[in-house]
DNA sequence: ACGAGATACCTCACCTGTCAAGGTATCTAT
DNA sequence: ATAGATACCTTGACAGGTGAGGTATCTCGT
């Protein structure tokens, strides 16, 4: 069974971040992390992959650079900044404290008799 | 502090239904729970709220009726289905196992040494 | 030698849910 | 009278995810 779209949605970075975090690495290889430490359950896309490292570099949260392998297809590698571990950290957090609101809220428990 | 809308995303059906499992009620006073119950963090606009109940109602999942208030202004209700029921169950279950992953995901923790 | 499949990158047009900004109408308290 | 709460609704814009396409290299089996 794989997670909605619009579950994935606001993570994206923060996922990336945290891998950057363990330390350097390439598109394809994150991808795959993700998708074989999920069991397939969680999956980015590549178009979403890019299309957020893209984001992240114009943001300086990471920036990249060509690996130097001397034969197989080029990777280009990417490197959290300075910024980004800040950036990750409060992402991070925020989600901790939106968690707690979510689950309270998708399993109906208000209290209070407002509603 | 309030939360992101790509973390609101993809929760709020959800929780209109979870809401309405409880009983019977309106976008105003819907809305005006969570807020309350979240301290302003968690906010469901008007304008995503209203949307999301024309979708909710054309899946057949919730459906409306207008109150019979004698005075103020009027009030349309919303009942959950049974055909609501069983997606809120699935969407619940879904929205848990999700939870799951993405706390492992943003925390980086991959085991297995790939990455 | 050749084809399949894995590795590795990238782009574009489209879809969907959220939101800002606007609107209407009624009631209550000052 | 007027402000503010209650209560509903619509429109256009925006942003992130995705499907479908592309390029190029390497490896392995036949």
């Amino acid at each position: 069974m794989s997670i909605a779209s619009d579950l994935i949605r606001g993570h994206t970075e923060t996922i990336i971040l945290a891998l950057l975090t363990r330390s350097d690495s390439y598109g394809y290889r994150i991808n795959k992390a993700i998708r074989t430490a999920t069991k397939g359950a969680y999956e980015l896309k590549e178009a979403t992959l890019y299309t957020a490292f893209r984001r992240l570099e114009e943001a300086d949260y990471i920036r990249s650079y060509w690996g130097s392998e001397e034969s197989g297809a080029r990777r280009r590698y990417y490197t959290i900044t300075e910024a980004g571990r800040i950036a990750y950290a409060r992402l991070l957090e925020e989600w901790q404290r939106a968690n707690v609101l979510i689950n309270r809220l998708v399993e109906g428990n208000i209290e209070g008799g407002d509603l």
